[in-house]
DNA sequence: TCTGCGCTTGAAAGCGCTTTCATGAAAGCA
DNA sequence: TGCTTTCATGAAAGCGCTTTCAAGCGCAGA
């Protein structure tokens, strides 16, 4: 900087504001200044700017996996526009382990983040004193809770899972598997299983424990779940996945068994990933609203961030029927 | 920091010290600092840290694109083992756009990475001058070229697409279709169509024009992209596909038109994405080596970093047979 | 012509840490 | 005992920026 400053014959503080509120330097050393910074190539220390401005201009986002179809479709909007306006998105991954939560956090805010994007609503109470008692703004995405203390974007998945039990009720099926995401741990699966096992008690159709297979997300895990459900004697005649995941493995699973889906049994998924519209047959399942929410959370951090009053959002959710559904029997 | 020296009873220097290198200060101190550190859940400002030691402990990693099934399975294993050492690993995307690549190196360098991984071997001169010019030490990865000045680490595209061609004129198959990304701007697409099409050619095979189609990596352009293959009078008996994303879409797409996989036309990936072996039918496909090349990527950045001297590795790929693919014919 | 105001600018004081350098204490040796 | 050597420590000087503060400048209005 201080050669720039030279090279532009201006002082260094001219410099720093000519990058930092150009509007504030008159025009003809604001040119010559950009001039200077081209020539020579001139790059800010991010870390000497974040020390001096206690701003990093940096925003975390912890993900419990990042390797799933899921989450770049939340990130990719996200990064945009928090880019959009000077930000950099940082992202790591907890592998949906708290202790590890806790130092990726930890970590991230030693990196001097200036706001954080999690996953969900079950956090170590330390997390929260910490980012309250450093004041860096957060915001829970994916989840959607009445009561819950913390500021949260996201949509009600226990009535999403609802809404995917009632339409499978409505097309007639009686006898429904699940297969779910680990509820330990995983606030959002738990509550997926809740909503699920509500509406179909509601209807009367016990969601039998039989019936309910809990896995790791993962597709080979999803084959697995469901050639389990299968074999039994008295199999579902509709199985409904936790996650696109797992549908997709039930999906290529059913055909090894020979089994036509949605002939001989019906397949939801949750969460409507690219695959979803792509395979065949192509998969009915609820579709989450993860670049909504990625616009969202960025509008709400960004406002938060320029001392803007925000609050919550909750979001809608939408069920796509498409072929791997249908009325039970034939 | 201050807090903590005071709470401790030494200097911060000594505080400063037990962070960085414990054993240089005596036990019983160190015990008294470490207490008072998590008494008081002291945080160090990383930025700060950063502008005074000129280490930022971060990596940096630029992929052209996130959302996609490959590079999960190389960042996980990158971030762990620098994770390890001590590393934040930061990624971000460039959407394989030129402009977008150079801002993204350049506000990684701003935010002061210690080492950078790029993909592929197509960079802006400007950038590896950046590099130097900062003295970031960085590796090219998912590539290798002979003749290439900057240190790789990677396997060839060309000859790896090369054995997969091979594979199919060894099976007996004589018109071979190709869907590959973009060969433009992308120097790995760019390889691959070459060496399958250097090893048709040398068996007497031609890649004709008609057969070759580049589409942008998505599942949904497979399957366009092998419509349009099939859809021509004379079609290919065997699809060799530059990316698995193209295969599986294909997969799909064989479904729709009542095409069976191998029976009617065989089908080949590449890279051997998590999906490639739980589809049905499970395909063939070049498994390219992304957690081993995480693993010396890694390794030889971290040397670097450490002041060692190591050198750029050709590493190998493995053609994986399968069940999509079948001599032609029957 | 003089006063007062707004607009730009430069000087200089940190931001929170690391690291050099000097110091004092303890240990080893003659 | 007196000397050197080693080790652990604290004081203090920055790291490269931002930002406050004061001051210079030109101009409008009196």
């Amino acid at each position: 900087m201080e050669d720039v400053a030279r090279a532009a014959d201006v002082s260094p503080a001219t410099v720093s504001r000519c990058i930092n509120r150009p509007e504030m330097v008159r025009e003809d050393r604001r040119l010559r200044i950009r001039a200077a910074i081209a020539e020579l190539g001139y790059v800010p220390h991010g870390a000497a700017r974040a020390l001096a401005s206690k701003r990093s201009m940096t925003i975390g986002a912890l993900f419990p996996r990042l390797n799933s179809l899921l989450f770049g479709s939340f990130i990719a909007p996200l990064q945009r526009r928090l880019h959009a306006e000077g930000y950099t998105l940082v992202v790591s991954s907890s592998d949906y382990d708290p202790t590890t939560e806790q130092q990726q956090i930890s970590s991230l805010v030693s990196n001097g983040i200036d706001g954080l994007v999690l996953i969900g609503t079950s956090h170590d109470p330390e997390v929260f004193q910490l980012l309250e008692r450093k004041a860096i703004p957060f915001v829970l995405t994916w989840a959607w809770d009445q009561d819950y203390p913390h500021p949260q974007i996201g949509f009600c998945n226990a009535s999403a899972a609802a809404a995917v039990a009632n339409y499978l009720l409505d097309i007639g099926h009686r006898r429904v598997g699940m297969i779910s995401g680990p509820a330990r741990g995983n606030d959002r699966a738990g509550a997926r299983i809740r909503g699920a096992r509500r509406a179909l008690a509601a209807r009367g159709c016990e969601l039998e424990d039989r019936n309910l297979v809990e896995s790791p997300f993962d597709i080979r895990e999803g084959s697995k779940a469901f050639a389990r459900l299968m074999r039994q004697p008295d199999p579902p005649t509709a199985v409904l996945c936790g996650s696109d995941v797992f549908a997709i493995g039930a999906l290529f699973e059913a055909r090894r068994l020979g089994l036509s889906v949605p002939e001989d049994v019906s397949v939801t998924g949750f969460d409507d990933t690219d695959l979803a519209s792509c395979i065949v047959p192509a998969l009915t399942t609820l579709r989450t609203p993860r670049s909504e929410m990625a616009e969202v959370t960025a509008a709400y951090l960004l406002d938060r961030l320029a001392g803007r009053k925000t609050g919550a959002h909750q979001l809608e959710t939408e069920l796509i029927v498409r072929e791997s559904s249908a009325p039970p029997g034939r």
